[in-house]
DNA sequence: AACTTTTGTTTTATTAATAAAACATTGAAT
DNA sequence: ATTCAATGTTTTATTAATAAAACAAAAGTT
């Protein structure tokens, strides 16, 4: 594939206009309706960011506009926020409870990540950590090894991970830290 | 954390700057040198967009220019591709080895994500899949075990993994497709 | 009814990343 | 030395996402 690297700005809808789909969903959860006032704030932003920036989401019809100005998903909005969400969801559960990452690195990560991962990863994901999560006896097993587990990475010759330069070479790498 | 979706946009260089770095370092290694001619060639953009952005990395102290106007990495321009590089690697493998995705979306993905996971996720990583690839007897169990695991979330009530309105409820997710 | 506040929209401006085209420099070929 | 091609830089323009401020409308208060 050409270009790989140039899909990188070629999502869409971008990730700012995700996040204002999200507070539209988080909003109605919460106060049962959502108003451009109400997602500036939620999303820390001006009224006059979100008025543009919802202009151009409900004529890509992903929200409409009732006649009080309050914001509705439409199936295609629903479906995007479900999807971001789920993912984000999944890869923050990956992260904290299998790769042991703190909370807060989790969090993070999986939320600058969550839109850009194609479904097809979600799925993926979801499949290995219903897998991993199970108690089966080879999974508890697999757990139970992976606490003792220490990587050393010596060094570029022997290590089988990376190529070479890697930026982790010579650190020892332990689960806990 | 406040406004964590805003992180997204605050990456310190940004993806763009990063794909210009790691033109400069594999030109290095294909040709020895690098001119704004050849990164604008590798990267599909024009000379003059590299001309702005390189006087922009040189002005951050990520590469220098000599005499001739080649470009040359600063330790600190070539720890940020050693850790781009690295963290793209290892998820790749995570995505096609043990996620089982195609090569062409486990590649995708990883570039899209690489420079946004942070170190100690990439770092994690590289344990983890020192220990998924080991040859340990647990971890062979594992590997068989999740060959034959098929996750089928039936409903949002009895799924240990999602929140409500999963994108993926109801369909079958398995490890082959 | 008049005033004030809240909310939404529009306009002007900024920043980053790009293209395109004009311009500048360099170096090689004749 | 003149010309031409290659390369680099600058300028102008575009797009997306934002802020800030001006403006507009609606809704509540007195």
């Amino acid at each position: 594939m050409k270009d790989i690297w140039k899909k990188f700005d070629e999502t869409e809808p971008s990730h700012s206009s995700i996040h204002h789909l999200m507070a539209v969903y988080h909003l109605h959860k919460k106060n049962g309706y959502a108003r451009g006032i109400d997602i500036a704030n939620y999303l820390n932003i001006t009224r006059g960011s979100v008025s543009i920036t919802l202009t151009k989401l409900r004529d890509k019809n992903y929200l409409t506009e009732d006649e009080n100005k309050f914001y509705h998903l439409t199936e295609q909005g629903q479906q995007l926020v479900n999807s971001a969400l789920s993912k984000r969801h999944i890869v923050k559960r990956f992260f904290s409870e299998v790769l042991q990452l703190p909370a807060e690195v989790a969090e993070l990560d999986a939320c600058k990540i969550e839109h850009l991962l194609s479904n097809e990863t979600g799925e993926k994901l979801i499949c290995f950590m219903g897998y991993y999560l199970s108690e089966k006896p080879e999974v508890l097993n697999f757990r139970l090894g992976f606490r003792q587990f220490k990587y050393q990475c010596q060094s570029v010759a022997e290590c089988r991970l990376c190529e070479s330069d890697c930026f982790f070479s010579g650190k020892e790498i332990s689960k806990t830290g």
